[in-house]
DNA sequence: ACTAGGATTGAGACCGGACTCACAATGGGG
DNA sequence: CCCCATTGTGAGTCCGGTCTCAATCCTAGT
């Protein structure tokens, strides 16, 4: 149907030339816009690569030049809007500097990650942009600063490693957070995530995300200022699909001395667990509190409004993207280096408790 | 710090080939799996390999086999939850052939949308998936498929373009949930969505979006079944961003003969014309009925939970990579072409409205 | 022993741009 | 009028793989 006669060859410089009548060199110095070229030798060229409608092969540019401009971007699972936005953030400073995003997805495994890695460093990408799987199992994220490419971390510190991260201080806000809980008379608050491990959680235990061990630490200092024990019966991981959310909501909500609260650890874990607490016919915050990291519009629309813990998600997408290309362009790390702190949003999730009282439905051993 | 005493330069098979004792030839073989190489050779060359940690530069091999292993995917926003279950889909697929995603974002415009298209074509990469920002608009798509690259489209059509596209049937789940809205006694229904126009809507007015245009026009068909007369003055579009959102939800529901059903174009234009609605102290559904496009797990968290029309995003994501992958590998199309059909999902959002009321706060003129 | 025929092997040509280098042409200053 | 600095130009190399081709090795058949 279309007008290509030929077969699959694909215009080149080459091509350009012999229609313009001049050398390869020539050529490519005038599409190039480098080295000297007469005026009637460049609007030659253009005038032929305009009619051939030629396109550079960005691939051999690359090769060359060794600079591919694409970013590599590793997200645990781009389907979790946490992500989205901090995709966008990326996508948008990545297109201002004219970069392209290869996006991967680990589905937070770190056999995945590792892959994913290898993969970009193996399409030589300028650079890489992870959000880590594990804070401990750093050898792969070594390897890539050790191949001189630059590399940026989001929401997740690693261990030991010597690199920019653009995440929030979540020891601060998760003590901020639990105060607040705290304060409205919880004591038995849950902390339901879907991070795997080996085995439950158990106090003391080394967790391979920094983040929820920060959150924990979060947690236990503020039991520690009131000098109360920190539950860490009601410490959750491995929630994994909505089945075993909804297993664990109603475990540590139905147990013989349950949680009064629940925190969720992502905004994806809160839907399955927001629908636990209503299939138990239980009401938020009478009869349970709720908080959940990540502010979402929809948590604005329940009823009641759900208090959340608020990232700039968006904001932190942008500053990796731009730290990174920073890093690219050879420059230093920009000084200040960029805070980013998450807020505690006050809606209607989180109950005042009176301290006597226990849930309806169970009873006092 | 690290061990690399030598600067940037990579290993290359010249390097493996000379560690080895043989010739590039050889080890490319070696290294390739092809050819023929003596066990001698190959236990050789692929111990250099490793003792060098040689990784080949899949930019050069892109180069010369012409694949690049890469898919070009350009949606609409990848802050979409509508977008981000798609390129799940997308991405997981890619990721079982051996494929990696390259995304852009267009924010629904069409000059970025071409530009995505010239880029992606630039960077060589296999094949195209795009939910196209226009649908008259499709000179660049046709030029993809001129340039015999493989190409398919996700979410909307493209005029009279013979392309593989994924995208369920609008017309019908449009007349289906009109009927379930007129049935339940609404009769001035307005349709909100974030189409930009250059004039406001108008019957019989073309528009740029097959989808929009088809749920138009399956309103349209249920009204006519009816023999009532579709109020085009309740279709709103250009709802960009969220104050002209919460701006026109007010225009409608407060006119003299105001709406008494919303349809919500996609998810995140929900967000904020319930928004809009709580804040008119109206109560869904008694004073005002809503419906909207795409499931999202939180429609069931609302008070009472949300009327949606379900699409199978994940799965047209999936299925257009697969589509993709197979006109890559130069198989036929599957037969037969996968069907996507939408579902409504009735919840408590859409209530019965009894004929002669008019809504609180209204007077008959 | 001698050779046909397959298995191995190395040299080098590509892929499509970027860039170096040697050389020609122009032109301004002394 | 000559010399050197400045363009303008084409030939050819390089990037790091893949792949062709001809040469060489080996082994079995006669």
């Amino acid at each position: 149907m279309s007008s290509n006669g030929s077969r699959r060859r694909e215009i080149t410089v080459a091509d350009v030339a012999k229609a313009a009548q001049v050398s390869k060199a020539q050529a490519a110095r005038a599409l190039g816009n480098y080295g000297a070229v007469s005026d009637d030798v460049r609007s030659r060229v253009l005038a032929a690569a305009e009619e051939l409608s030629y396109r550079p092969n960005e691939l051999a540019r690359s090769m060359n030049t060794g600079k591919s401009n694409t970013i590599g971007v590793i997200v645990g699972d781009i389907e979790n809007p946490h992500f989205g936005l901090a995709t966008r953030g990326i996508t948008d400073t990545a297109k201002k500097s004219g970069f392209n995003v290869i996006l991967i997805n680990t589905d937070e495994e770190l056999a995945a990650e590792i892959e994913a890695v290898q993969v970009l460093l193996d399409k030589r990408v300028d650079g890489l942009i992870v959000a880590p799987a594990s804070s401990v199992e750093t050898h792969h994220l070594q390897r890539v600063q050790d191949s001189g490419r630059p590399l940026v971390l989001l929401d997740r510190h690693a261990g030991g490693m010597e690199v920019e991260t653009m995440a929030v201080d979540m020891v601060d806000i998760s003590r901020e957070s639990t105060r607040h809980l705290l304060q409205s008379g919880h004591q038995r608050i849950a902390f339901i995530s879907t991070l795997k491990t080996e085995t439950p959680y158990r106090a003391g235990m080394v967790l391979d995300s920094s983040q929820i061990a920060d959150r924990l630490d979060g947690m236990q200092q503020a039991y520690q200022e009131r000098e109360l024990v920190f539950p860490a019966d009601l410490v959750r991981l491995n929630a994994g699909d909505a089945e075993s959310i909804r297993r664990i909501t109603r475990e540590v909500l139905l147990m013989p001395d349950p949680a009064t609260a629940i925190v969720a650890s992502d905004g994806l874990i809160a839907l399955s667990i927001v629908e636990a607490i209503q299939e138990l016919g239980l009401a938020i915050p009478a009869d349970v509190s709720f908080l959940m990291y990540d502010d979402f519009a929809w948590t604005r629309l329940t009823t009641p409004p759900l208090t959340v813990v608020a990232q700039p998600v968006y904001n932190m997408g942008l500053a990796a993207a731009k730290a990174l290309i920073r890093q690219i362009d050879g420059l230093p790390p920009s000084t200040p280096a960029p805070q980013f702190t998450a807020t505690l949003v006050r809606r209607g999730s989180v109950g005042t408790r009176k301290c006597a009282e226990t849930p309806a439905g169970t009873t006092v051993p």
